[in-house]
DNA sequence: ACCTGAACACCGTTCAAGT
DNA sequence: ACCTGAACACCGTTCAAGT
């Protein structure tokens, strides 16, 4: 599992950095987990020691900022450009969706720090599109921290069910829990979670965020794209 | 700061239970944050040892679930019911809200663990209104993920910028994150975001949160709602 | 200037021993 | 049965000492 080549146990040549640092810490996360990136893990990792990390990046929360930002400046490289703005929006959200599926722990980073840098990223590329797609500027601010908001719950709640469901499977762990919702004390309380269990069992986590982000964008369509007359209006800002 | 009266001191008179130790760690993490609440301090407030709590939960994670679950059930409690559909699911949302500004560290927690018992009581709420408002079954549960998970990321931003502004006062807050926004070099590659600097230093976070909900609510009606023609449909499940 | 790694000041959790 | 609190196995971070 670890020293690939002991044989050759040398020192570092290159030199640390703190992209290197970054990467291997992303390299720890995506292969064991949010618990498993200790100083200790990552040094090693590095061949170092962990205070040698600290000459470069000045804590974890830094170290977990910055590998948080590297992945979501990457995969919105990869996002066409040349979408119209309709399929724009929907294309970059579920990047933002399979970034998470990818590399879970992202979400818990998201909500660690606020307005941290991968946040200004997302931020930034939702509310372009939102003006591409006509929305008024005094609604651009809420429209886009609504999305925003709705890609940071599904982020965490993803990450937070990963963290729990790393052995058990999915539909297992799902099972468990719609069972919770059929029990009898339960359900007399919870009639509503009693009528949706079965589809909470069934349902398809990236369809159901499609769907969402179909609501959130038809609402924001509805209010705030300019239009004749919008009979839903809300108080504009300012 | 303890020991309130230290000539009286006395073994604690009633037994210990759960309840007790959710109220100790309720106040602890109010009074203190998140950081605040260990073993070590709850069990001082308790005056008992660390290892007694244990009689009585299992893990740290259970107590911040059952303290989570506790508030948001009691704030649920007194959201007047005699109110129309539409009334009613926002107030609801907005008792959320409050309460995540009375209990920033309720933001975390709802993050830490997926579909925990806080989130069924909230689910359920949510839910159920969305039921009286007409929203057709299929997409209850798709409509009522959306509006938990809007809930979730505002939560988890709304903690974590509590946690790290405890001391700094919120509108300096926002005017360091917004100079950043105006920095040269960030604003030539985020053009959007400059252009969003100044609202967010004067934006009011619970307005910009009723503006939300407005958005996800008009797009639910506009799509959900039993209505003759809905030219804007999203896939049903199943 | 950069790196090293032992040491520090904590954690959550366990467990032998008490009542 | 319930409680006690020292001990265990960790953390993130610091810092004197090396190169």
């Amino acid at each position: 599992m670890t020293s690939p080549t002991p044989a050759r146990r040398s020192r570092r040549t290159d030199a640390l950095s703190a992209d290197a640092i970054i990467d291997a810490a992303i390299a720890v996360l995506d292969a064991e987990g949010e618990e498993a990136l200790t100083f200790r893990a990552l040094s090693a990792a590095l061949e170092t020691g962990p205070g040698a990390i600290y000459h470069h990046l000045a804590s974890k929360q830094e170290i977990l900022v910055a590998a948080a930002q590297r992945l979501v400046v990457d995969v919105l490289a990869e996002v066409p450009s040349d979408l119209d703005a309709e399929n724009g929006i929907r294309e970059v959200m579920l990047a933002f969706f399979d970034l998470f599926g990818a590399h879970p722990w992202v979400g818990t980073q998201l909500s660690r720090e606020p307005w941290q840098a991968a946040l200004l990223e997302m931020f930034e590329v939702i509310g372009s599109h939102l003006d591409a797609l006509g929305v008024e500027e005094r609604y651009q601010f809420t429209a886009a921290s609504s999305l925003l908001n709705f890609v940071l719950g599904v982020a965490g709640q993803h990450a937070s069910a990963t963290r729990l469901a790393r052995d058990l499977d999915r539909s297992a762990f799902l099972r468990d829990i719609a069972d919770g919702w059929k029990d009898e004390a339960t359900a007399a309380s919870h009639p509503f979670s009693r009528q949706m269990a079965d589809q909470l069992t069934q349902h398809d986590d990236r369809q159901q965020y499609i769907d969402g982000i179909d609501f959130i964008l038809a609402g924001i369509t509805a209010v705030a794209v300019d239009s004749p007359a919008s009979n839903r209006a809300i108080e504009s800002p300012s």
